[in-house]
Order: structure tokens, then C-alpha cells, then sequence
DNA sequence: GCGAATTTTTACGACATTTTTACGCGGCTG
DNA sequence: CAGCCGCGTAAAAATGTCGTAAAAATTCGC
């Protein structure tokens, strides 16, 4: 009988607006992250899954703006934006990008709350569906956070789990080495293909029936990585 | 081949914003239907079960949360709110009675198709087949980056790749030597012809039914080569 | 601060692709 | 008709890329 408390991390630099912000969760229940950076803030949301990001967007290592195109490569989770920035191009750029909410500072803890609400309450009315996705024997719950194979749960390390996000949201397209590790990494990794090598690699191992054969993780010397559905 | 354009919702007594908003949604290329009371949304409401509603607050016959509410009890769709009112206690209580966004007068046409596109952006998924390339028994699909003959993948290398798209991005046309070594290899390489011998020889192996007798990739001797769709 | 988990780095054998080389064919020209 | 030239094919050589294992460094949880 978990509670299931839904996770929502908060990536803001301003230590004391981040702990406004956690106090204001904690009240709606929710068990909070945080994260000072943008580098920092995708590490940690690769790690937890959260099901919610409330992001302000003038961080000192990054544009916000990045953080959201980097995250909806591998996330779909709810994101609301924090901002001083009240110019609507500002505004329009983060929703473009892949927000879904924009809330101007100063902003009442109240109104902050509501916002929180009702981006949540859609993720359970759509959630209620669990949108599994299966390939050869693994079953992929995005929802949970979950893969199993044969019904066993596998455990997938925090950037085993972000690739393969990626490459299951974008099923039988070739994403180039250069496209994963600049989302993955950042962008100035878009050179180290080592990285990909190695964790394509613990992808078929946990998750190909033959490793040395894959069926589902293919490699496109050269270009980048294929993930290929049930044939 | 109807092209399933979403169907808005505007509720509004005020002829002016009304119009208004209509002319913001259609330039997302919504298709807009109009109320001016709760009672008539509700009733256009359930007519007409819009993917999205846009609801201004102060009606004249009712309350606009009134309307949230009654429209919650057999709909999911999303609801953006329009007020003049920016007390956050009306915020609070639109969103907690069901609405998705709360959207303050006076506001930019940007902001608001911005958070139309936010709401709308989830159902939207899979937009599934991707614009291919056919000829003879050959598929080429530039989105995935693979090719297909008779259903089967034919893999091909990024060098053979890239002659196969620009040989086909040129249909019927003749492409000299110089011009396929210059854009491939490099403008230093526009005399090794062999290069393309060899390689051109190779598509015809993978693509032509009768490699000896190619249909689709046909030498110009001392000129080029050309690409020639379907006969 | 300590141990465990994870990420990063390194090295090397296996493999895929590209480049090079060689040769046969056929048309054209002198 | 002989020789030259451009083309096509095949296969060897060279180069580059990939996969794997394991060690080193870092991070995380306690």
C-alpha cells in the first residue's frame, strides 16, 4: 500500500526562491528534488523520473531553454517555467520549446499551488492508461519508470534509461551519435562517441536476447543508432 | 483525405475578443466554434466535443466556473481560461475546478497561440508514415534513413547514402562527375572519378533489379550520371 | 567518511567501410 | 584493325569505426 507520492524536482539557482517553491510542493504532497544548474538539473531528472519539473529559466550554466529541448528528447513529463522574464517572446519560446505552463515572477504561493494541481491532475487522467511499450520480451512502463523482461524487472542505471527513452520515442529512425550525446550529455560531448559505444553496448546486454546479435539496437556505422520494434 | 483539424471552442459574450481570438486559433489552423453563454457552451460543448475549449470568465448568464465544472462531469478536454480578473483567488478556483491554463487580459496573440499549441501538443503523438521516395520496387524514406526493396531493408553505407539522395533529389537530371565528387568527397577529389565507378556500381548491385541493365541509375558517358524515377 | 553504484576512461580485437589496385569490356578513332 | 579511353566489376589493402571488458575516477546514499 505505497502512498505513491509524486516526485517533482525543482531546478532554480536562487537557494531561497528554491526553497519557497519546495515548501509550496511539500504542502500539495509531493516529495521534492533539487537542482542549482541545468547540467545538474538533467542529471538529476534522468535519475528520478520525476513527474513534474518546475524550472526557472535564468540559470547561471545554461539557457532554460536548452534544458527543456534536452528533456522532452527523452521526457514528456509536465514542465512549468519560472521566470523574471515577462516578454512574451520569452514566453513563447519556452512553450515551444516543450513547456507547459509559464509563470511570471513575483507569483503568490497560492496561485503556484493551483498551476502545480492542475498540470498533475492530467498526467492521471491520461496516465490512467499505462502507455507500456513492448519490443521482443521486454516491456518498457514509462509511467513507473519500469522494464521488465520475461515479467523480470531490469534495472537500468539513470543514463541507461535516458537513451533508451530516446531511442524508443523515436522507433525505426537513425538518431545520429552526434543528436544522443549532445541531449544526453550536452553539447559540447557531441565528439565522444565512446560513450555511446558503451552504453548502447549495456543496453543489449540487458535487454537483447543475443547481445552479440541485436535485434532491436542496431548500429548504423558511421551515422548513429536504430531502434527497430517488433519486426 | 480530410485533414483532421482540431475543433476550439470559444466562449465569450464580448463580440470583439471573441473575434479576435478566433482569427489567433484559425492561424493555428484550429477549427473555431462560437458561444456567448455558459448555457449555449455547455450545449455547443457537448454538440460539437472540441479538443480544446477557450473560456472567458465574466459571462454574462453564469459563472465560468460554473461552466468548468459542469464540463468536467462528462469531458477531459483541456480548458484555457481568459480573465480580466487577476486576483489570485480566481485563479485558484478556476484551476482547481478543472480549467488547464489561466490566461490574463490584456494579453499578446503570441502568448495565446503559444499556450494553445502547450494544450494541444500532447494528443497529437504519433503523426505515424513519413513522406517516402518510390521507384521501380525501391522505398527510400529520408526520415528514417532507411530503404527498402520488395519490403526488405537494404543497408547502405553514409557514402552510398549520400549519392543515393542526391542522385534523387536531381530526378531526370544529369549530375556531372564533378559535381557528385565535389559535394561527397570534397572539393579536392573532383578528378577520382573511380570513386564513383565504384560506388554507383554498388546502388545499382543493392536498388536495380538487373544490375547489368540499370533502369534507374543510367551512366551519361563523359558526363555523369542521372537518376530516372519511375519509366 | 565509507562502501556501493555509476560514470568515465582506456585499450585492443573484431568488424565495416573506404580506398586502392587490377583487369575485362566495348566503343571510338586514327 | 590496333590502340586508347572511359566504364564496370571484383577483390585486396588500408583506414576507420565499433564492441567489450576492465580499471580508474566520480558520485551517491547512509
Amino acid at each position: 500500500m505505497s502512498e505513491q507520492v509524486p516526485r517533482v524536482l525543482v531546478v532554480e539557482d536562487e537557494a531561497q526562491i528554491r526553497h519557497f517553491v519546495r515548501l509550496a510542493l511539500e504542502a500539495e504532497g509531493c516529495a521534492v528534488s533539487e537542482a542549482a544548474g541545468v547540467a545538474d538539473g538533467l542529471a538529476r531528472a534522468g535519475a528520478d523520473d520525476p513527474a513534474l519539473v518546475v524550472l526557472d529559466l535564468g540559470l547561471p550554466d545554461g539557457d532554460g531553454v536548452d534544458f527543456i529541448r534536452s528533456f522532452r528528447a527523452w521526457s514528456e513529463r509536465p514542465v512549468l517555467i519560472l521566470s523574471a522574464r515577462t516578454e512574451e517572446s520569452h514566453k513563447i519560446d519556452a512553450l515551444d520549446a516543450g513547456a507547459d505552463d509559464y509563470l511570471t515572477k513575483p507569483f503568490g504561493v497560492g496561485e503556484l499551488r493551483a498551476r502545480v494541481r492542475a498540470l498533475m491532475r492530467r498526467r492521471q487522467r491520461q496516465g490512467g492508461a499505462s502507455p507500456w511499450l513492448e519490443f521482443g520480451n521486454v516491456r518498457v512502463d514509462f509511467a513507473r519508470r519500469q522494464v521488465t523482461r520475461d515479467g523480470e524487472a531490469i534495472h537500468l542505471t539513470p543514463i541507461e534509461y535516458r537513451l533508451l527513452a530516446m531511442l524508443l520515442a523515436h522507433p525505426g529512425q537513425v538518431l545520429t551519435q552526434r543528436k544522443l550525446l549532445a541531449e544526453i550529455w550536452g553539447a559540447s560531448y557531441v565528439e565522444s562517441s565512446h560513450y555511446l559505444r558503451v552504453y548502447v553496448g549495456h543496453l543489449r546486454q540487458k535487454l537483447e536476447d543475443d547481445p552479440t546479435q541485436p535485434r532491436h539496437f542496431l548500429t548504423e556505422t558511421g551515422v548513429g543508432y536504430r531502434f527497430q520494434p517488433d519486426a
